[in-house]
DNA sequence: CCCGGATACTTGAAACTTCAAGGAAATGGC
DNA sequence: GCCATTTCCTTGAAGTTTCAAGTATCCGGG
């Protein structure tokens, strides 16, 4: 039997399982993460991963954010974004307003409720993700927290590239 | 002006942003790698991510899974499996069949169908794949795989810790 | 000024997901 | 064997997300 492993072919099947794994597990840890946090939330303060995290970018930003960037920011889409937003502006947490120069754009921005829910969840929040990836070294973080930057450059690139 | 980025408390608070801005960093890689193939999946096979998640998982194993196994390695709750698993077996992509020992559980397999429809969507699945890690070198690639395996085992046992 | 095309957001339908409750079958102690 | 408990799956309601289509507004060229 000859060496059918090391063919360009093969070799690049291979090479393709492996990036493969790479995703199922980047997934896998997400995914982990994702589902303590939400739970942790909904059951500390009845909240979710998706409404923490549009509050989050508003305290950011205190001189508020139009939707459109809460988009681009959240990575979802922007019905979804208009649905986060009505449903925390009827529990009071932020607040809509007309942008100054564009009839078209509204600028949302956390009310004192809002900034306060907020900080109350984070704190806890930080201290779940401590506890979640402690179990790592620091310097493996360091190390994980620089490839996964590498990873989101050129996944940006890729985006844009087409 | 003393030190005071060196107290406990403050270090403590350094690590705690830190581990924040590591997780940050995973979840957008994870969503912007799951939005462009969750794209790509819609626009070339009509299909989903989830559907095509669990596919996969009944690829692997030719002898059929129980909806609970598919529950736990899905990360998705029963109820979710059982919504994708009538939704593919109206399709044709899988049968479920009684389980031999045990009357409650059901083995869901794939059909000749769903084998065939699996195939297809895999080949280029794993192109789409290849293409959003090359970004990375090899060496890259191999220690971030190397380092979300050791996260993902410290997410686990925390999960089995309380 | 006005029109065609882009942009910002909203809407409604459909897909997906979770949660809580429930039915059916297995399991273990007695 | 019998009953309490647990396990496996389904169901129905509620919540979340996407997509495609629609409305209103802005922008640039004629």
């Amino acid at each position: 039997m000859t060496t059918p492993l090391a063919d360009p072919e093969t070799r690049l099947a291979a090479d393709d399982h492996e990036a493969l794994r790479l995703w199922l597990r980047l997934f896998t840890c997400s995914t982990m993460v994702e589902r303590a946090i939400g739970t942790a939330l909904k059951r500390e303060f009845g909240s979710s991963l998706p409404r923490f995290d549009l509050l989050a970018q508003l305290e950011r930003s205190p001189a508020g954010m139009r939707l459109g960037e809460l988009s681009d920011r959240l990575l979802v889409t922007g019905g979804n974004v208009t649905f986060l937003v009505n449903s925390l502006e009827a529990d009071g947490l932020l607040a809509r307003k007309r942008a100054p120069a564009d009839g078209r754009a509204w600028i949302v921005q956390l009310t004192a409720d809002g900034r306060r829910a907020f900080t109350t969840m984070a704190r806890e929040h930080e201290r779940w993700i401590a506890r979640l990836f402690g179990g790592l070294s620091a310097r493996e973080r360091t190390q994980l927290h620089s490839l996964l930057g590498s990873l989101k450059a050129s996944l940006h690139d890729e985006a844009h590239a087409p």
